[in-house]
DNA sequence: CCGTATTTCATACTTTCGTATGAAGCGTTT
DNA sequence: AAACGCTTCATACGAAAGTATGAAATACGG
């Protein structure tokens, strides 16, 4: 109903326009461009009036997997962790040997040792089980 | 462009069928509801394309605290670890040593070995802290 | 360009860990 | 009682882990 009303009305225009002030040569793509226009912003209108979908939040009780788990920078930082070194933390506490981890990352297994040795200062630890107990404690590792 | 293009071309289609079909009575009223209609799709597809809200899912992390974490008695059960052994993995999940535990529980270090071994094969793992590790991945500790 | 931090690696040594094997004491179950 | 499983412990050896020290290359900021 508003559309035909809107179309009539349009047309009526349109007519009046077109015998007042004369034709324009390009008149039907000018009255096209407006109808166009016009009906342009009434589809949009109309889509979102009709569709809009409600804003949902749901609540998800999630323990750790669905969150990434973001290690925490700061604690990282302020302990004096360098990037290698949180690396070799990382597969520290995945259970991997010295030896694994030198062969993972392509140094020798003198170097992750130094690494390792430095991280038990770092999280004041005496072993590898307590270094990663530490950091996870620390939220360095999940 | 996109809107020019199909204008243009609305127009073409239109000047077209206007001179080889012979022009009907309220032509213009007729070309500008095929306007209309086309530019109210369009409408409104742009319409829910460009403002469509997503869902919004927030995640709401519950770890540990709220729950105290049960042992997966299942998985203890079905993995024949006996108690004096969880124990000890429990211990050594904290990151002691086998002096420590020893000491802890008042045996001697070479029980605790014992059990160690036990439980490595349990677990399939090779070192204590892999065993920590599928430990937790298989429930056994949080 | 110099100093500092990071990363790499080695050598040597101590300590801890892990395995293998055997054995003894103790409850339960059969 | 015999069998079985759990716990305890020992000895001995090999394999990792960890410590100490020194050194060299790279990167980065002043």
């Amino acid at each position: 109903m508003l559309y035909g009303i809107t179309g009539g009305l349009l047309i009526v225009l349109m007519r009046l326009v077109e015998y007042k002030y004369l034709v324009i040569e390009n008149s039907v793509a000018m009255y096209g461009g407006l109808v166009a226009a016009l009906f342009t912003c009434l589809g949009i209108y109309f889509g979102l009036k009709l569709t809009r979908t409600k804003e949902v939040i749901v609540e998800v009780p999630v323990n750790s997997p669905g969150v990434p788990f973001k290690p925490d920078e700061k604690k990282k930082a302020e302990l004096g962790i360098t990037n290698r070194e949180f690396e070799i933390l990382e597969h520290m506490a995945r259970g991997l040997s010295n030896r694994e981890i030198a062969n993972t990352i392509f140094v020798s297994e003198n170097t992750v040792k130094t690494h390792t040795s430095k991280l038990f200062e770092k999280l004041n630890a005496k072993r590898r089980t307590q270094a990663v107990q530490n950091a996870k404690n620390m939220g360095l590792i999940p």
